[in-house]
DNA sequence: TTTTATTATATCGCTTGCGATATAATAAAA
DNA sequence: TTTTATTATATCGCAAGCGATATAATAAAA
């Protein structure tokens, strides 16, 4: 049997896994100060991109199911940060329209893109490095997410 | 101010949160096949390569706190993988210990690692580049663990 | 030695993430 | 049009992750 490939430090996952989970740490005195966790950073992002969309819309864009999005969406509708209402055409659909506040906040949020981007900035992640970077991780992405087809 | 910055696309997080999670996905039909989830497969590498470890180094290997790992442990002594018991020279320190079950789990997924990663290979992500992307991460992670010190 | 500080685990509460399943609305088929 | 299938959300249960806090054991200081 391979030992080789069982030992932690050959570990692509795990690497991911826990510069994930540090960056988003990064991100947590910045957000929370707002009364924000990561993943709703997230939904504003999408939503300051393009406002009123569906539920459908938002979970494909972060890749997660409804199942996870839905009550996200649904505590941040609680903080009145965004509203969800029935879609005119279809039914089906719960449009998610971002509120006054959800709108304001992108202001309060203008540093953070920066703060943690240079948090980040190392030997070899640079800005001449990440577009690199990027690539290797849109490919790992579009690969697992076909790879059920 | 910067939209640019907010755009989803360009945030180098989000890749991580979805790759991560993606890749975590692809180890759950060979993990959950034997009542494991991937954080106790991540424990189960590191007592396979040293056994009758304290939850202090297990946490401290993973990035992880011990109010995340206490409750893992937990769990998997109950599923009989492993035990955990008071240290004799030093009585805080709980000693983890793999029971036989745990470590014949080792054989029975042997297929893991290599299943798994030939799942991630792509255009950009392949035996050649694989050191580069462990070596952005690795000094992304000490980048970030160094930083609040 | 008594007191105080530090270290090692553990508990609590809450948000995610996700498999499984339910419900409601639209679309397609009979 | 009634039936059936599909699509869009939502609910449920459980395992993480983590901030905050509690408890127990050892170490250091008074």
């Amino acid at each position: 049997m391979d030992r080789e490939a069982f030992l932690l430090d050959n570990q692509l996952c795990f690497r991911l896994y826990t510069a994930s989970r540090l960056l988003t740490q990064a991100y947590h005195p910045l957000l929370s100060e707002h009364g924000l966790t990561y993943p709703q950073y997230l939904v504003l992002l999408i939503l300051w991109e393009k406002d009123a969309q569906p539920v459908n819309e938002i979970a494909k864009r972060l890749f997660l199911e409804t199942n996870t999005v839905t009550p996200l969406l649904q505590r941040m509708e609680k903080e009145g940060i965004l509203t969800r209402r029935k879609g005119k055409e279809d039914a089906r659909k719960m449009i998610v329209t971002l509120t006054k506040k959800g709108k304001q906040l992108q202001e309060k949020l203008t540093h953070v893109p920066a703060t943690v981007g240079g948090a980040v900035l190392c030997e070899s992640v640079t800005p001449e490095t990440v577009p690199d970077l990027f690539r290797m991780l849109d490919d790992m992405i579009a690969q697992l997410k076909g790879g059920h087809s």
